[in-house]
DNA sequence: GTCTATATGGGGATAGAC
DNA sequence: GTCTATCCCCATATAGAC
């Protein structure tokens, strides 16, 4: 009675609360406290569900990465299963790349703008453990987009195509991270809550930019 | 005798060890007592010259971000005035942007390496109060630049030029903020100890993404 | 599964001697 | 300016009753 009954289970509220929190206060400023408190939960809880802070974080990373990398996997494979034995059209592989990574966000069953925070922050934590954790969830991702875009550009070497994947992701996670208060540094320009929109600004951005001429190191400046 | 004798005064000292604790382990996961056993200081030493632990945060930054941000107007100001009444040359803008930036990290006096990554690591913070402090240190950087870039794309509006910039901003961090870690991700295709390396390819890639054609976004999905 | 109570350790800050 | 000693708070984790 005196908090409020939650229909979703113990072990949910807690991860939803975590993943809200950890957005908020980052992870080694969020308490376990701070964490059951909002779930409505005993402190004791998070250790017998989970067994400590750092599987906790995990916990809450799996549980949205997992379907949404599936899901550009998927739409990897649709085009490159329609490409048959040519290559995918650049645009619609960053597309297969960023599109299902900001519309979650638009989906609280599949974390919403929360969890779209806490990503990008995530994406430039320092911390070993944390980066660990990311590398494992998106090692696949890597390996088959760098693979893809490697094909869809064929004038780039590895070297590049892997440079301007990281480019590529610093958009995206800060993006992400940033979206929020976009609002206010803008002074009302730009308007975060609608991720279909910076679908639409982000892709064509990357896309020119993917295009651009290789770059010539050997030229450096020779002043 | 026992704790090796640095001829750079306490506070130097403890600016520096904070500096690069703070990228290693983030703000909330570093205590003052790693920082003052790194800088071969006594605990208190910290609150004697700072006064508190977020004092200390802000010195740190305080102390990269005037000199850099100084050295991007400075080279803007130059564009500007070569540029007389036309707009300066949208590459040129960009390397005013993310080159002094970027090279900042190449000149250990400046900050080096390790504040590129604790700067990137930075940008994306979730804490107010560091996005407080940074929105404060880049307010002007932001002001000019965004001016300047909308005069270089007259094809684009202010919301675009916003957006953009945010995107710009975003590969920049990122980039900082995983540099040391590209090498052991790439499997040795990438190696981000060159820094100039890193603004030769940068600056082509977002230059081209700047300059893409403007969004429509009135013609969104009809389906 | 959920609770209370507690063990154990580390955090920031400060008082006051030197 | 630098040190020691300490205050007080909060952290994670666990033991054991219900």
């Amino acid at each position: 009675m005196s908090v409020p009954v939650d229909p979703r289970d113990t072990k949910q509220r807690i991860l939803d609360a975590a993943e809200s929190l950890f957005a908020e206060k980052g992870f080694a400023g969020t308490s376990l406290r701070n964490i059951t408190t909002l779930a409505g939960a005993n402190l004791a809880a998070v250790n017998y569900h989970f067994g400590s802070k750092e599987a906790l974080v995990e916990a809450v990373f799996v549980r949205r990465c997992e379907p949404m990398n599936h899901e550009r996997l998927a739409e990897l494979d649709t085009l490159e299963s329609r490409a048959g034995s040519g290559a995918p059209e650049l645009e619609r592989v960053i597309e297969a790349f960023v599109g299902p990574v900001l519309r979650a966000s638009r989906d609280p069953e599949r974390g919403g703008t929360v969890f779209m925070r806490l990503l990008g922050h995530a994406m430039s934590q320092p911390k070993d453990e944390i980066r660990e954790l990311l590398a494992s969830q998106f090692r696949e991702i890597a390996r088959r987009f760098s693979t893809a875009l490697g094909r869809a550009l064929p004038g780039l070497d590895p070297t590049e195509v892997f440079w301007r994947m990281a480019f590529m992701v610093g958009s995206m996670a800060h993006t992400m991270a940033m979206a929020d208060h976009f609002k206010k540094v803008s002074r009302g320009v730009c308007d975060p809550t609608d991720e279909e929109e910076i679908v639409a600004r982000l892709v064509p951005f990357l896309t020119a930019a993917m295009r651009s001429p290789a770059v010539k190191l050997d030229a450096e400046e020779t002043p």
